[in-house]
DNA sequence: TTCCTTATTGCAAGTATTTGCAATAAGGAA
DNA sequence: TTCCTTATTGCAAATACTTGCAATAAGGAA
């Protein structure tokens, strides 16, 4: 089955209604390789069809990120990021002060996930989450600072 | 020391000018318990000076964000909300669902710290973080969905 | 104190995202 | 197949946030 047909599939049993617009949408999202914004799956959508808005494109990627069909992430730029599920798993670590990108082994967040079940009954979306921080070079040049 | 003059000479350390503005804001979100949007920063400002623009507003709270001085979190609300330091520490598990928020002990962090402090040198902000995922009732009333 | 440099502000316009509502079209029932 | 119900869409307006630029004002030098 076609990773986009899954994705339809999970929708109808959930009595989510298909249309066109989701379909293209889906299609998008589930053939773009990295992260993407609305406007690019908007922009994507539209050589195949002019059957599409912009507010749809919204409602549709968030509603997909709220099935736990697809991730959605604040990557420190002024824009959400999206992503089908087989681009993860890792770790971005966004360095608050220069924007750099970091990718991490998301192995490191597997107790964190245990815990968070075992605890509070909480499945968490970690398969490909953002971390804010600061990187190693930003640290560096601000203990050189102080040094002054 | 005041929180508001630990935070102003922290500022003046690292070169940043000691404005009315700043203060105000610095002074609003360091008085503030809990969680606060900039647009309700503005309001508390705007109660006692007309010398306060919203842009200015939302400026000056990234600027405290990024040199560490406040926490940003996205609460799954369509608005960011800010908090001085000391509102922390906490987990905020955010249930992408119903947007029910769980308070989740921090200390469930303390190994993901250390990891990517000594892999990557990078220092996370994990004092204040969100979560996102499924709580326990959705999970719940998601499973009998499929059962019928 | 006064002056100068330049970081910071206000404003207005721009971009990103959300929302209310009437028109449309999935998909189940007949 | 046709019809009906109502979820979904498009549109336009609202809200949330960002940015370029000229005017202002910190704060260091004189
Ligand atoms: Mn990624
Ligand atoms: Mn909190
Ligand atoms: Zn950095
Ligand atoms: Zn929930």
């Amino acid at each position: 089955m076609s990773p986009c047909s899954t994705l339809t599939e999970h929708l109808r049993q959930k009595g989510y209604r298909i249309t066109l617009q989701r379909e293209m949408i889906i299609q998008t999202i589930a053939h773009s390789e990295q992260h993407i914004s609305a406007e690019e799956v908007f922009a994507e959508v539209r050589k195949h069809t002019p059957a599409a808005n912009l507010a749809t494109v919204y409602r549709t990627l968030d509603m997909l990120w709220e099935e736990g069909l697809a991730c959605r992430n604040d990557l420190g730029e002024c824009r959400i990021v999206y992503a089908a599920l087989q681009h993860g798993p890792h770790i971005h670590l966004v360095c608050r002060y220069c924007n750099r990108l970091i990718d991490a082994d998301p192995q490191a967040l597997e107790s964190l996930r245990e815990e968070l079940d075992t605890e509070y009954g909480f499945t968490a979306d970690l398969q490909h989450i953002s971390i804010f921080g600061v990187c190693a070079g930003c640290q560096l040049s601000s203990e050189k600072l102080k040094e002054e």
